[in-house]
DNA sequence: CGCAGATTTGATGATTCTCAAGCATGGTGG
DNA sequence: CCACCATGCTTGAGAATCATCAAATCTGCG
């Protein structure tokens, strides 16, 4: 399994500027997300010139590792990036899970280094930008400006989405919940999806032990909240699983 | 007690523009970080303009609620702010205790609403700083631009900082060394200071019960670690504090 | 002085972890 | 094609950390 560091070293073959890049790049959502803020078009053409395209990448390899010293964000494109530090006795701490149309690196400004890992959970294309050069950009775009200060802004709220003291079911509902929503912002089915991360990752960033998830999901499937097969979800009764997540997520 | 919301309307006593009021604003660390980032003297003139002095509050006293519209981002120049929120069953949850030279409101600019309360736990002065009227500034200003990135990319590192698994005497270790270092940073010592919360809302914080605050502080003092007395604590083994915090904090 | 709120302390209990073993699953090579 | 292995997942039993409940103590303040 190659678990190089593939970021910082983009493969050339998926930068080609080749006509279709502009629709390709289109179903960036990054961009989209620009666009939607009221970007024009010849704002958009900027944006483009800094995106480099990366990937696929493969379950296992490395967006971009602690320590790095850092010099781009980038925007789930597919698949699933998972960041996590490593503490110095080894033991890793699932910091998230990120979907298509989400950016990751943000974290990383303050300090000048990634303070996380980042790790290909499935195939992952990515949208890379330079974060100089963003920035630099910004200072001619408000739109762009104000919508790297939203960016960053939830991901305050997210990380602290899951800080408080709930029960095992509370979190694995909110998980649930909060992941479905995700997907369905970005067009996939609210209903059924897959769990395209470990139990042991799950664990982890819900602070439980692996043998708890496991339970705490059987559990579900015996109330008929939930149907799972591996890790393939489908919700049962979405009402009462957001009734469980309310405590955690707030609404 | 006033519980009123003081922050959108500022106390136009603070407010005047005395001849004062440049160096007064020059112990606002807000401004001070930005010029070590290279700020020139015009450019914090262009800062001044938009800063609004906000104080005094007493402990109690509501900077922002939860559900306010977003107007103004602000630094803390004296005093410490509590950010909470509230879940549907009145249950408060402690995101945070924030010192001099820290900014709150950063986590609002998604959702253009506050999604927490902000409260004084002592007496507080204020920095305002309107985000519409910073955020346009910032497009004229790179180094403002950048600082700003850098403050919210901080956030997002320091909510992740206790989502670990860790025990009760790590998270409090981390606790008191991460509020030891943070008061080192302003120029106060870090050694000794006073905890300006209660123990619930350490508690809190730290997903535990106040009875295990009190316990765990209690065989810190035992175990020479802390001399604590009522929420005045001096810390007598700063490396072995560290070492257990170390999980924690990383570093 | 006495009251209200905060903190401490002790006893008990429950949620969750740990340890250990069994069971699927998916890929590999014979 | 099937046995085999590695990995991840599940299940059960026992243990431990931490929460809860109850009550005493302390503190600041009117």
């Amino acid at each position: 399994m190659n678990s190089g560091v593939v970021f910082p070293r983009p493969n050339p073959k998926v930068l080609a500027d080749d006509g279709d890049e502009l629709r390709f790049c289109s179903t960036c959502a990054f961009s989209q997300a620009c666009l939607a803020e009221g970007m024009d078009k010849s704002a958009l053409m900027d944006l483009h010139v800094l995106v480099e395209h990366v990937g696929p990448l493969h379950a296992g390899d490395h967006v971009f590792r602690e320590g790095d010293p850092f010099e781009a964000i980038a925007a789930v494109r597919a698949g699933t990036v998972k960041t996590c530090t490593v503490d110095p006795e080894g033991r890793e701490q699932v910091l998230g899970f990120h979907l298509p149309g989400e950016v990751i690196g943000l974290n990383a400004i303050h300090g000048d280094r990634y303070p996380c890992n980042a790790v290909a959970l499935d195939t992952v294309m990515l949208c890379r930008f330079s974060f100089p050069r963003i920035a630099m950009l910004a200072t001619r775009l408000p739109n762009l400006q104000q919508q790297l200060f939203r960016l960053m802004s939830r991901d305050i709220g997210v990380a602290s989405l899951f800080a408080g003291n709930h029960s095992a079911d509370e979190r694995m509902a909110a998980f649930l919940v909060s992941f479905s929503r995700r997907l369905a912002e970005r067009g996939f089915s609210p209903r059924r999806f897959q769990l395209t991360m470990s139990r042991t990752d799950i664990a982890n960033y819900l602070r439980q032990a692996p043998e708890t998830v496991s339970r705490v999901l059987r559990r579900f499937e015996q109330s008929k909240l939930v149907s799972i097969k591996q890790r393939d979800v489908e919700i049962l009764d979405m009402p009462r699983l957001e009734a469980m997540a309310l405590a955690v997520l707030r609404h």
